[in-house]
DNA sequence: GCGCATCTTGAGAGCGTTCTCAAGACTTGT
DNA sequence: ACAAGTCTTGAGAACGCTCTCAAGATGCGC
């Protein structure tokens, strides 16, 4: 099949198979009306000829662009975004969404915005014109940014609110942070453990409060106190190790903590061991995310699974399959999970 | 300035600034031939009523599409994915392709072929129908995939082939991967290891080749034998596993192995460990690729840095700046450099 | 077997941009 | 000062598709 210079249009086909272009166009998006025999003919040359709509035919004219688009901060050297690959969202983000897409279709393109300045309207305006996209993913903290959601919904772009579960527009997404932050904490209250510390994500994020709220609500409930069992990071490495020194320097009768994510509690993990403490025998550790680096670890982490990639998966289907007006004001809830390793035992006072 | 409901088009603008629409095309595309008092009124105007050229518009009318497409894999579902994430190439090349893309005005889009089955051609073909890029990246193995790369040139798209210094079309660009396995080896030389083994990639990649290749000529140089060191693995965990348990029976002298990644580095980190041997005092490891997994394993591994991000920069840099035909045939070089962690030490026998 | 509703098909306009080409304005050389 | 350029500008077609609307074909009820 030799192939050719020209670029096959929806006007080949309709000469090959003998009707209008119009009806091309019609079989090509499963319209209704057309007899099947003249839908299987069109189909055959449509397959003879390797036809394949020009996306951006079809965005021109009118339909849909088939695509969608996430918003990412740009505020990131290559070695900034180098640190934080395998131990972020962006990847996993980005792979859930792709692989969905693509299963319907669709592209995601990813698109980078200034987001802390008020350039957000101007950045975000001009990929919004050039792109079109059909549907908007945004993932925390952007999900909450009201510069952002507010032009968006100024502009009627369907989009997803990944992380929030704000009211508002936009079709809010959460991983079930208050329960399996409670799920978490009640384990290792099974385990023994009494005295069971936070290491909490930054507050700009939702999403950090539901899951202090779960770690208190299952220590309430087994009537244990919490205070002076939290501290905050942001997420980063560095923060997590001045966590975990504080929390452990003010409560040496700590047994177990929690972190808010995987960097922080691999930096608590390295806290521990410099102060002499072994991890599990002396210090249990729970981490947020289950992003791939906590396998490595040694001892591997017990981690609660943030089924991110499969959020952003129901994300993406959900702006694909509802029609541009529908706004349906149910959160969408996918179940965090929690993967036992070797982080974890049963607390030192009861071994 | 409250958000019009209707589109700003090139009209809008040629109206507002009192000229034709032609020549708010031509100041929009840096188009020569306008007087500069033109340019500034209808740069004025285009600023005043916020408008963005949209990329299907231009797209349609046959100018460039803005668009850089990466080839992957598709077989692979998101747990497949997920599992490989910090591991492997996807993200970084994704990350350093989106930054770049999106400095220039760019997008960089991903497009999961079916890269093992005769489907290729109709896949990839429907891809570059629908999408029209203007330049394509491959990355291993994919870049010295028949099949794609000659679909490539039949369409004339440009395209970068990352791994790849074989002859033919397209831009080839190496990481030096002959270089850095020297390197490494070198190094491990200097530290008195006399037996040093080799957990190797699968062939079908060229970088494997290049890679044994370093370490063989290294040994070569100072002397040292190579027969029985090598073992081949899929760089995935399992068969790292497998390579270093190989190599370690047959040679209970080893005191150094560099594995082809980062993955298969881990495994044999875990071998060692399972077989008593501590690391890096009874053996040393040195890992390929980089990427953020080793720096959190204990204990953190040296490794070889793959500037892979870097070179799908460049890459991206290289399609743009072209005009459609120039095929330079200049092999592209990133460097490599290697990264000293705790994994590396004097050979025992020298300490 | 006739009139009306419904199904099927096609013609033509329009989407927002750039391309080609021609016309007018302005230089330059002699 | 005049012919022969060179610059600047604009008009109109073209890109590949879907939309709207109208016309012809077909089915149904009586």
């Amino acid at each position: 099949m030799a192939r050719v210079r020209k670029t096959v249009t929806i006007r080949d086909v309709a000469e090959d198979a003998g009707v209008s272009l119009q009806t091309v166009s019609r079989v090509v998006n499963d319209g209704p009306n057309v007899r099947p025999q003249v839908r299987d003919k069109v189909r055959a040359s449509i397959e003879k000829l390797g036809y394949v709509p020009s996306l951006a035919a079809q965005r021109m004219s009118g339909s849909r662009s088939y695509i969608i688009l996430a918003i990412n901060d740009r505020e990131r050297t290559l070695a900034d975004w180098r640190e934080r690959l395998g131990t972020d969202w962006v990847d996993q983000m980005l792979l859930g969404g792709i692989l969905t897409c693509s299963q319907h279709g669709y592209r995601m393109m990813v698109e980078l915005v200034d987001t802390h300045s008020d350039h957000v309207e101007r950045e975000l305006g001009a990929a919004l014109s050039a792109l079109q996209p059909d549907g908007v993913i945004l993932t925390p903290p952007h999900s909450e940014n009201r510069l952002i959601t507010e032009l968006l919904a100024a502009r009627r772009i369907p989009f997803a609110r990944i992380g929030s579960n704000a009211p508002g527009p936009g079709v809010p997404l959460t991983m079930g942070d208050e329960g399996a932050a409670h799920l978490a904490t009640t384990r290792l209250i099974e385990l023994g453990h009494r005295r069971i510390g936070m290491i909490a994500g930054p507050s700009q994020y939702s999403l950090s409060g539901w899951r202090i709220e779960g770690w208190r609500r299952a220590l309430a409930e087994a009537g244990l106190a919490h205070d002076g069992l939290i501290e905050t990071g942001d997420f980063g490495y560095p923060s997590g190790a001045r966590a975990a020194e504080a929390l452990l320097t003010r409560n040496p009768d700590l047994t177990a903590i929690i972190a808010s994510n995987d960097q922080m509690a691999l930096a608590a993990l390295e806290v521990a061991r410099e102060r002499g403490l072994t991890v599990p025998d002396d210090l249990s550790l729970i981490s947020f995310d289950n992003t791939p680096i906590v396998r490595f670890s040694q001892p591997p982490l017990t981690a609660i699974d943030q089924p991110i990639a499969e959020t952003v998966s129901r994300a993406v289907e959900h702006l694909i399959a509802r029609g541009p007006e529908a706004d349906d004001r149910a959160v969408i809830e996918v179940a965090a999970g929690l993967v036992e390793r070797a982080s974890t035992a049963i607390a030192p006072d009861r071994a």
